[in-house]
DNA sequence: GTCTATATTTCGATAGAC
DNA sequence: GTCTATCGAAATATAGAC
């Protein structure tokens, strides 16, 4: 039973070969006989169930994009005070890059090729990202009347939490080179930095 | 005079053009053809001066991974205290990247595709990173010590600073369609951003 | 040194048998 | 649905004239 049909295996192996192979090489660098290699099938197949390249390229470069964001939103619209929103994000977008490494590269690298492809993305979203930015700055502003934090824009805060909790992943040949650091190293070192993370960005925030 | 000779016009004139489509597209989606069109020439004058497209991605390889490392190293080594380094580094970074800004996701790119780039660099640059990672960490110690700023590692705080400043680039297609800006607009947020950058580190280190 | 023409290889895509 | 064989386009590289 290695053979025919009725089962949609081989469609699901060719979408889960073809996510790691241009997540890993981006576009450009990505074969269309990697793929194939890599799902345990033929290149044939992979037109008979994408028709080319570009298509399913599509395919995975939208799940993946959706994959990057979609925690976010889900933490900004939750009813969490704004300090351990900032402990949420962190959290969530650290262990989102240990468990796909190569994710914001991908997602960056492809994006500027393509910077339509986000006001695609962002149009597809709705309002959600003007809706999220309001609720994070009134949360804000909210917080600082209480004297509980400096001010800050809420732009400028998710820009910086995103940074420091993304960047190094971007980084991580750089960092693993210079801190003489193998896979499990690095790995340890980010798990560690999360609580290093929101601590920096919390002082930085006390009145 | 628009031929022949004597002159290595034409081959400065590769070398711009290929660190150009190079740094753009990356090695896999830069073309020999872009390369030359670029530099006004014929694709096989890009074998008569380079070879391979390989060994022409060498050259500008290194030398943007160069550019990219150089100036850092120099402001580390300054007799500058750590708080002016730090902002010293938030100002050079954020400059470079304005100046280069598809600089920091093709290093990473292609350093994600091939580490052994990094190791290969930092041997050529000898026992330059330990150095630095020393100097800034007794640096630090004394300044801990004289109660001028609240312990940090070294590394973490020159990890925060990169992360701070590039990523923003990095991520600039995703930022400008959230916030509505064009490229002037974005320019214009991060030269505002390198005061708020500095001071954001500063505040989280203060004791 | 520079160009045109062409060789060579690689890759995405399709045809057709099973 | 899946495979083998092959087409045709694109891309790197080289030969050879000027």
């Amino acid at each position: 039973m290695a053979k025919k049909k009725t089962d949609n295996q081989s469609e699901k192996a060719i979408l889960i070969a073809a996510r790691k192979v241009f997540t890993q090489k981006g576009y450009a660098a990505a074969r269309m006989e990697d793929i194939a290699k890599e799902a345990g099938i033929n290149r044939a197949l992979l037109h008979y169930y994408f028709r080319s390249k570009d298509r399913m390229f599509d395919i995975i470069f939208k799940e993946r994009m959706n994959e990057f964001f979609s925690g976010l939103a889900q933490i900004i619209f939750s009813e969490l005070s704004v300090i351990d929103k900032i402990k949420a994000i962190v959290e969530h977008d650290i262990d989102m890059v240990i468990a796909h490494p190569e994710l914001p590269i991908f997602i960056m690298q492809e994006l500027a090729q393509n910077p339509q492809r986000m006001i695609d993305s962002a149009q597809g979203a709705g309002a959600v990202p003007e809706l999220m930015m309001k609720k994070l700055n009134d949360q804000i502003k909210a917080a600082v009347q209480a004297n509980r934090i400096r001010n800050i824009d809420g732009a400028q805060l998710l820009i910086n939490i995103m940074s420091l909790s993304i960047y190094p992943f971007i980084a991580k040949p750089m960092i693993k080179t210079m801190q003489n650091l193998d896979d499990t190293g690095f790995n340890r070192m980010m798990l560690k930095r999360k609580r290093e993370v929101a601590d920096f960005i919390i002082d930085a925030l006390m009145p």
